[in-house]
DNA sequence: CGCAACATGTAAGCGGTTACATGATTAC
DNA sequence: GTAATCATGTAACCGCTTACATGTTGCG
């Protein structure tokens, strides 16, 4: 500890509560609102991470906190970001290869279909079907919501439209592909799976 | 222990080994091999969770273990699966809404995009490209190696095939996105952003 | 009357990553 | 010689998830 090698570039959800600092003061729940909405589909996190990550950027310096009292409910903390936490984000923004790691229960899943129901395999395609919309209505709601907020910017910033942009290519590949693929799995007829690139 | 609580489906590393024991017997080794190429994309893991994992399996009697013995290598620890896996294997694979869970440094990285300079942005986006593109080929490769193995099956069960499928259509979606989109950070003269559906 | 939203936190646990430990063979 | 491949494992660590704990306001 102590040691000069702290510069270790991680973007875990300490460093995501920074950079999204960067784009006015909020509290906890306001973050947590940000994480499970339109960020939700490229890094989630919950009130277990969020609070304590706070309490780390707080406890370091990279943050400002005020408590604004409130009656009937806890006082809201309001953090922001001091000059100190703008420099830290800067290096951690530096890593030149940040990953883009999948754990999907749902491709683990699909790749023994063949152990499944065509019942079962139906109820989980639908399911991720679902799901990828539910996403995508998310995103949608979210980016309207710039002119919600308390602050006259126009529209989310380009790097923020690039990763709504990119979740919602995304979303949209799944839906196609799955749909395109389900046949492949009703009889052994018409075994489809290339995308028809057409 | 010895509860009725038993019944929690969740193909965590186990049970994905699990299933791919029914392609064949294989080796921790031989696992790992799987782990790391084609399905990488979806969900990777290393030693340090696979042999424990089939330790465990073993342990529970869900696979079985033949040493074979070899000349200055440890044994080769062989597994098949047994029926009571199986089994197992088909209570996990019930679950009916399986998760698909994205954790990207990349795009949380580029929510700041406006905070990097032009060339850090560059080098993020080909990155990303790059590792799209090897892993692409990795699936490529994977998916012909079918007639290497010792066994005569004809080409990949359905259910692989659809996952190497939906991978290859998520990561063409990814180059496909980043390509049509960097002209955003050049200078912010053209606003692209929607992916030109056209 | 109960549930959702507002609002903050703690603590245990778990699954997975990383690094370590070992060692022969083969190819460059 | 030295790096990579084959081959198996352990142990510490770490960050995140889940569940718990508390309390008010307001809507249906």
């Amino acid at each position: 500890m102590s040691g000069p090698l702290a510069a270790e570039n991680a973007m875990d959800v300490k460093t995501v509560c920074l950079g999204m600092l960067t784009h006015g003061e909020a509290s906890g729940y306001d973050l947590k609102k940000f994480f499970e909405s339109s960020f939700a589909h490229c890094f989630a996190a919950g009130y277990g991470s969020i609070y304590p990550a706070l309490a780390s950027l707080a406890e370091q310096g990279l943050v400002g906190c005020k408590e604004v009292p409130q009656e009937g409910k806890p006082d809201r903390k309001v953090y922001n970001i001091t000059a100190k936490g703008r420099q830290r984000l800067l290096d951690e923004l530096d890593n030149p290869a940040p990953s883009h790691k999948i754990r999907s229960e749902f491709l683990a899943q699909m790749c023994f279909a063949e152990l499944m129901t065509p019942e079962q395999i139906r109820t989980v395609l639908d399911s991720r079907v679902e799901d990828a919309q539910n996403m995508l209505q998310l995103i949608d709601e979210f980016e309207i919501s710039y002119d919600d907020e308390a602050c006259d910017r126009q529209g989310w910033p380009p790097g923020v439209q690039f990763t709504l942009g990119f979740a919602r290519e995304m979303l949209r590949a799944q839906i196609k592909y799955v749909e395109q693929n389900r046949p492949m799995f009703d009889e052994e007829s018409e075994p489809v799976a290339k995308t028809a690139a057409g």
